[in-house]
DNA sequence: TTGACAGGACACCAATTGGTGTCATATAAT
DNA sequence: ATTATATGACACCAATTGGTGTCCTGTCAA
């Protein structure tokens, strides 16, 4: 029973400006059915499934059958990776901007 | 004289476990030529310059010759425009952790 | 001055990605 | 009962990705 369970990259999942859209409008609507998600870009249904079937392998949707419609919804919990990932880099660029500011009150 | 300049995009440069590692192996050493940074993978010297090259795209990274060789740096700037995108997200892991606790008070 | 070292610039390749169209099936509406 | 809708499941395709090896040019060291 080797269930799959493909577990994808978050990373991977968000490099895609489609996919973020999917997730902004999953953000601003609680739950959409494919058919509705569909409409707002220019490529066909086939297209906008699978990039929602990675959003769902990477845990960043989950998706419910109600009647004929499969509906969306957003999980943003494993965004908390990517941003503990950046929040690292955080004192980089602070820094940056400390060395800009001992410049500016030197001159 | 178009220079080309080309921009990558941010996400792109970030969704690869190669490039994220190159990032944080030069945010522990300032400054570090490509065939140090080569040491630390199991790939080519080809391969690990074109992760640098994409991650220079996305203005992640700057390089500087000295002699010979050529030295890369971290520049984090641009990860702020990730930050800045997941933060939006925060308020739906937030919203989620206090519904659990609302479920866990009422019982 | 003669090697050895660092790296840019290609050409090449297999696997993956992001799209398409088509067919089959379940549900809803007339 | 029939038709329209929503979607899954494929097969297919071109372009991109992430790696390789080779060749050439600078630069440093003996």
């Amino acid at each position: 029973m080797k269930e799959k369970n493909q577990v994808r990259d978050v990373y991977v999942a968000i490099a895609d400006p489609t996919r973020r859209k999917l997730l902004r409008l999953l953000a601003d609507a609680e739950e959409l059915p494919l058919y509705e998600l569909t409409a707002q870009f220019q490529m066909g249904r086939t297209a906008v499934s699978k990039h929602l079937a990675i959003l769902k392998e990477a845990g960043l949707v989950a998706d419910r059958k109600v009647g004929r419609e499969t509906r969306y919804r957003l999980n943003a919990a494993p965004l908390q990776e990517i941003k503990d990932w950046v929040s690292f880099y955080e004192k980089f660029w602070n820094e940056k901007v400390a060395v800009l500011k001992n410049l500016l009150s030197e001159e």
